[in-house]
RNA sequence: GGGCGGGUAGCUCAGCUGGAAGAGCGCCACGCUUACACCGUGGAUGUCACAGGUUCGAGCCCUGUCCCGCCUACCA
C-alpha cells in the first residue's frame, strides 16, 4: 500500500496551521441542532474580550477539547459553544485608559459616543484570545460563537431581568455595598478580595455628655468616626450596663450620639464597647438598622470627605485618617496606638481598598434560588466532580447574602428599567417603553446603570443556545453535558448559572461539572504579570508544539491538585511527539509493499497477539479514565503504550519479520497487525495531540479524505483479549531482560554475541522457548541458544532466573568470575528478602484464617517462586565458589 | 475563627474499593544495532511528615501533633 513519505521530524508549526486550516473547511467542528446521534454539549467558560491567552485558558480549553474529541469521536451530536464575555469593568478599563492617552475622559464623550468608541475597540483589539484558542487546537462549533453583548444574548438578560423583577425576586434599594473609589461602582461580595494589613488599632476616648467620665472605643479606620451615629456595648456587659442610654460626645464633631446595647458586640475585645458608623461599615449598617440609627456618609464616590465630615471636608480618606488622628491626639482624645492585623477589603480588579458606602442598588433576592441550587446537587441532578467540592458548594449557598447586580458603568446591560418624570411611576419592561402607561407621559429616563456582567454569564448555557426563542439547538443541548472549569469561578459563575438555568429553564444548566485546579509556577507560586513568573502558552506551543503542550497540560491534571507548569515537563513530550514521528516513520516505511486485499497466509504471530491485547487493555483504560475524568490516568496509559510497549517491544520484535527474515507470510501477517495497532493508537491518542494524530493518520492512508477527528474511536475488543498468550510473551520478554541484565552487569561489550543455555522446568515451556527463539537470539544478541527440560547447570556461567527457568550465560573468556559473585550475592540478598516475608505471612495462623482465600494463593504461589529463584541462585553461587577456589 | 487540600526516590508528582512502593526528569555504566542520541540497553535511589490506634495485613481507614498551601468569616 501507498503511504505518505515523512520528513526528519514533524513540523508542528507548519502541519497546526495547515490542518486547523483543513478541520475548519470540513466544517468538523460544526454540531447539529437536530440530529439522530446522542447531544453531547460543553458551553465555553466565556474568556473576557479584553482577555489574553495565559496558563489558566490553556489548561481549561485543553480539556474541554479533549473530552470533546473524544466525545466525537465516539459518535456523539457534539457541541462545544465558544463565546466570550464582555468583562464590564475591564474593558472599561482599557477603553478609558486609551482614551487617556488621548488626553480625553468617558464624561468629555458621553455615554453613547463612549460606548460607539468600546464597540470599536472590540472590533478592533478584542477576542484575540478567539484565534489563540484556534492555535490550542480548540474544535469549537466557531459557527456558532456568540458575545454576551450581542443582541441574543442583550434580549435575554432583559427577559430575566423583567421575569424575576416581575416575580418580585430582583429588588432595588438603599443598603450598604461594597464601593470601589476608582472604578466608581458598586461590586458584590464575591468581587471583594481581603488582603491582610498589619496596621493599628488606635483607642479614641468619647466622654459622656453629662461629664460623668468617659467610654474608650478601638477602631482600625479613626476617620470614619466623622460619621458615627452611636457606641454600642453589649447588653450584659455589667461596666456599661448602668451606661445605656446616656449620650457621648463625638470628639473633632462636638455632637451627641447614644450609647445603644446589642449582643453583636463582644464583651472581651478591646475595652468592649464599639463605634458605630452604619455610613461606612456594613456591620454598623445593620446595626443601625435594628436600632434606628441615623446612617451618615461621610465620604463622596471618590473616598473623599463630604460636608458631613466637618473640618476634613475635602480630603481623601488617607489623608482624613492622618488628620483625624493628629487631631485627636492634639486633643487629648487618643488614648493608646497598638499595631494590628487586619483585613482589608480591595477591589479585585483595581486593588484599590474597597469602602463601605450606603447607596442606591439592585439586588436579586437570592435565597430560594440557592435552596434550588443546593436540591439540584443533593438530588444528584448536576454532579461535581470532585465531589470534594460540594461542601464548598453547600456550604457557601448556605451562608450567601442577596446579589447586588447594579453597576455604575457604561459599558454592559443597561437595567431595563425607566422613571416618568410625570408621574413617577417605574416601567420594567423587555422593550424600550416609548410612553408611560399609567399617565401615558414621554419624559421617561432610563435607569443609569448597567447589570453586573455575571448576571449575562449566569444565563450562557441558554442565553447561547438562542433563549428566549425556543430554537432547535436549545432543545437539543440543554441541559448541557458537562461544564469544565477553575474551581476559582465555583461561586462567581457555576453557582450562579446553576440559579438561574433552573430558575428559567426548569432544569439545571448541565448534568457534570469538572472543577480543575490553577496553574502555578515550578515553586508553586500563582503566576502573574507583576511577579514575572507567568509562561506565556504561545511562546510554549511556538517553542514545542501546540500537541506537546496540550500532551502536558493533561498529563498534570490529577483530579484536585494544582498544576504546576515547567517548560522542562512539556520538552519531554515533545520528545514523546519525536518518538511518535519516528515510530510512524519506520511503521510507514514497512507498510509500502503490504499488500491490504492478499489473502492472509498465516495467524498473528505471538507479539501480534500480545500487542493488540495490550492495546485493548490501553483502549479500556484510557476510555474510563476520560469517563471519570482522571485525565493524568489518561495520559500515562497511553504514552505507556506507545513508548514502552508499541516502540520498545512490538516494533523491535518485529524487525526481522518486517525485513523479511523470517519468512513472506509472516511479514505479510505482521505488517497487517502493525497497521491496526498503529492507527488504533493514533485514534486513541488524538483527543490529546490532534495535530500530530491527524497528519501521521492522513500520511498512513496517503488521504485526507477521512479525517482522523471524525473517525470512530476505538472499542474494546473482545477478540483481542488473549491472557494466555500475554503471560507467554512476557516470559519470553523476561528472559531477554535477564540476558541483557546480565550482559550489562558483567560488563559483557554489545559486540560480543553470547551463547546462552536455557533450562526450562517442563516441556511446554521449553516448547515456548524455542518458539520464541529467534526473538530472544534476536534481541539480546546471542550466537547461539539452546533449551532443555532441567538442563544441569554448566561450570563458568553467569545465572539468570525468571520464574521456573534458569538462564545460564557462560562467562569463559568473557569476564571475571569475582563480578558474577558480587551480582549472585546481591540478588540472593534481594530474594531472600522476599522470602522471608511472604513465608513470615503464611506462618501467621491469623493470615491464613482470615485473609481472602485468592489473597493467601498468591501468597503462595510468591513464596514457592523466591524459593525457586533463591535456591537457584544459592547453587550457582556455590558452583562458582568451587570454580574460583 | 471555621472549612478544604497537601507533606511518598535528588526534583515534579501518580498511587482509583487496604493485600509484594511507581512514573517522568535527573543520576551512574555501556552503546552511533539501517525509526528516533529529542535515542537504546542495564543500574542505583524511599523509617510513604511524626506519634498512637483499628486490622491477619495500613502510603491508603481512625485519633492526635507539626509543617505548607488555598478558600471562607461582621470581633471593631
Amino acid at each position: 500500500m501507498i503511504t505518505k513519505e515523512l520528513g526528519k521530524a514533524f513540523e508542528s508549526a507548519e502541519a497546526e496551521k495547515r490542518l486547523y486550516e483543513y478541520w475548519l473547511k470540513n466544517k468538523y467542528f460544526h454540531a447539529q441542532d437536530k440530529s439522530d446521534a446522542e447531544p453531547f454539549s460543553i458551553v465555553i467558560p466565556p474568556p473576557n474580550v479584553t482577555g489574553m491567552l495565559h496558563m489558566g485558558h490553556a489548561l481549561n480549553n485543553t480539556l474541554q477539547d479533549v473530552i470533546i474529541r473524544f466525545k466525537r469521536m465516539q459518535g456523539y451530536n457534539t457541541l462545544w459553544m465558544p463565546g466570550m464575555d464582555h468583562a464590564g469593568i475591564a474593558t472599561q478599563n482599557v477603553v478609558e485608559q486609551k482614551l487617556s492617552r488621548e488626553g480625553i475622559s468617558r464624561h468629555d464623550l458621553g455615554r453613547e459616543e463612549f460606548i460607539a468608541r468600546v464597540w470599536e475597540w472590540k472590533e478592533q483589539y478584542g477576542g484575540v484570545i478567539i484565534n489563540q484558542l484556534k492555535r490550542l487546537g480548540c474544535s469549537c462549533d466557531w459557527e456558532r460563537e456568540r458575545f454576551t453583548m450581542d443582541e441574543g444574548l442583550s434580549q435575554a438578560v432583559r427577559e430575566v431581568f423583567v421575569k424575576l423583577y416581575n416575580e418580585g425576586m430582583i429588588y432595588q434599594g438603599d443598603y450598604i455595598v461594597n464601593w470601589c473609589p476608582r472604578c466608581h461602582t458598586a461590586i458584590s461580595d464575591l468581587e471583594v478580595e481581603f488582603v491582610s494589613d498589619a496596621s493599628f488599632l488606635w483607642n479614641i476616648r468619647y466622654p459622656f455628655a453629662d461629664g460623668s467620665g468617659e467610654i474608650v472605643v478601638a477602631t482600625t479606620r479613626p476617620e470614619t468616626m466623622l460619621g458615627d451615629t452611636a457606641v454600642a456595648v453589649h447588653p450584659d456587659d455589667p461596666r456599661y450596663k448602668s451606661k445605656i442610654g446616656k449620650s457621648v460626645i463625638l470628639p473633632l464633631m462636638n455632637k451627641e450620639i447614644p450609647v445603644i446595647a446589642d449582643d453583636y458586640v463582644t464583651m472581651d475585645f478591646g475595652s468592649g464597647a464599639v463605634k458605630i458608623t452604619p455610613g461606612s461599615d456594613p456591620n454598623d449598617f445593620a446595626m443601625a438598622q435594628r436600632h434606628n440609627l441615623e446612617i451618615i456618609s461621610v465620604m463622596d464616590g471618590q473616598g473623599i470627605i463630604n460636608e458631613h465630615g466637618g473640618r476634613y471636608k475635602g480630603q481623601d480618606r488617607y489623608e482624613a485618617r492622618k488628620n483625624v488622628l493628629a487631631d485627636l491626639e492634639k486633643e487629648g482624645y487618643l488614648v493608646g496606638t497598638e499595631p494590628y492585623a487586619h483585613n482589608v477589603g480591595q477591589c479585585y480588579r483595581c486593588r484599590t481598598d474597597i469602602e463601605p458606602m450606603v447607596s442606591k442598588q439592585w439586588f436579586v433576592k437570592i435565597k430560594p434560588l440557592a435552596k434550588q441550587a443546593m436540591a439540584a446537587v443533593t438530588k444528584k441532578k448536576t454532579k461535581i466532580v470532585p465531589a470534594s467540592w460540594e461542601s464548598t458548594y453547600f456550604d457557601w449557598m448556605n451562608n450567601i447574602r442577596d446579589w447586588c447586580i447594579s453597576r455604575q458603568l457604561w459599558w454592559g446591560h443597561r437595567i431595563p428599567v425607566w422613571y416618568c418624570d410625570d408621574c413617577s411611576n417605574i416601567i420594567v419592561a423587555t422593550v424600550d417603553p416609548d410612553s408611560c402607561p399609567t399617565c401615558g407621559g414621554t419624559s421617561l429616563r432610563q435607569d443609569e446603570d448597567v447589570l453586573d456582567t455575571w448576571f449575562s454569564s449566569s444565563l450562557w448555557p441558554f442565553s447561547t443556545l438562542g433563549w428566549p426563542k425556543r430554537t432547535k439547538a436549545l432543545k437539543t443541548f440543554y441541559p448541557t453535558s458537562l461544564l469544565i472549569t477553575g474551581f476559582d469561578i465555583l461561586f462567581f459563575w457555576v453557582a450562579r448559572m446553576m440559579m438561574m438555568g433552573i430558575y428559567i429553564m426548569k432544569d439545571v444548566p448541565f448534568k457534570a461539572v469538572y472543577l480543575h485546579a490553577l496553574v502555578r509556577d515550578e515553586k508553586g507560586e500563582k503566576m502573574s504579570k507583576s511577579k514575572g513568573n507567568s509562561i506565556d502558552p504561545l511562546v510554549m506551543i511556538d517553542q514545542y508544539g501546540a500537541d506537546a503542550f496540550r500532551f502536558t497540560l493533561t498529563a498534570y491534571t490529577a483530579q484536585g491538585r494544582d498544576v504546576r507548569m515547567s517548560p522542562e515537563r512539556i520538552e519531554g513530550y515533545k520528545f514523546f511527539v519525536n518518538k511518535i514521528w519516528n515510530a510512524a516513520k519506520l511503521t510507514l516505511n514497512n507498510l509500502a509493499d503490504y499488500d491490504e486485499s492478499a489473502p492472509l497466509p498465516a495467524a498473528d504471530s505471538l507479539p501480534d497477539i500480545w500487542i493488540k491485547a495490550k492495546l485493548n487493555e490501553t483502549i479500556e483504560e484510557v476510555t474510563r479514565s476520560l469517563d471519570e475524568y482522571r485525565f493524568n490516568d489518561a495520559t500515562a496509559s497511553i504514552y505507556n503504550f506507545i513508548w514502552h510497549e508499541y516502540c520498545d517491544w512490538y516494533l523491535e520484535i518485529s524487525k526481522p519479520a518486517l525485513y523479511g527474515k523470517v519468512s513472506p507470510g509472516q511479514k505479510q501477517v505482521t505488517q497487517r497487525a502493525m497497521k491496526e495497532v498503529f492507527a488504533t493508537m493514533l485514534q486513541l491518542l488524538h483527543p490529546f495531540m490532534p495535530f500530530l494524530t491527524e497528519e501521521l493518520w492522513q500520511a498512513l492512508n496517503n488521504s485526507d479524505e477521512h479525517s482522523i477527528m471524525v473517525s470512530r474511536f476505538p472499542a474494546v475488543r473482545e477478540s483481542w483479549e488473549n491472557k494466555v498468550s500475554e503471560k507467554e510473551m512476557e516470559t519470553l520478554m523476561e528472559i531477554i531482560t535477564s540476558i541483557r541484565n546480565i550482559r550489562g552487569e558483567m560488563r559483557i561489550p554489545p559486540s560480543h554475541k553470547l551463547g546462552v543455555l536455557i533450562s526450562a522446568a517442563d516441556a511446554a515451556v521449553k516448547t515456548l522457548i524455542e518458539t520464541g527463539s529467534g526473538y530472544i537470539v534476536n534481541l539480546s544478541n546471542l550466537a547461539s541458544l539452546k533449551v532443555e527440560v532441567n538442563l544441569v547447570e554448566p561450570k563458568g556461567v553467569a545465572t539468570g532466573v525468571v520464574g521456573t527457568t534458569r538462564i545460564f550465560v557462560p562467562l569463559a573468556g568473557v569476564v571475571d568470575i569475582a563480578g558474577e559473585k558480587t551480582r549472585l550475592e546481591k540478588e540472593l540478598a534481594k530474594v531472600s528478602k522476599d522470602l522471608e516475608q511472604s513465608a513470615r505471612k503464611l506462618a501467621n495462623s491469623d493470615f491464613r484464617a482470615k485473609a481472602a482465600p485468592e489473597i493467601i494463593t498468591k501468597e503462595e504461589a510468591k513464596l514457592k517462586e523466591s524459593q525457586e529463584k533463591f535456591s537457584t541462585l544459592e547453587g550457582a553461587l556455590k558452583k562458582l565458589k568451587e570454580i574460583a577456589g
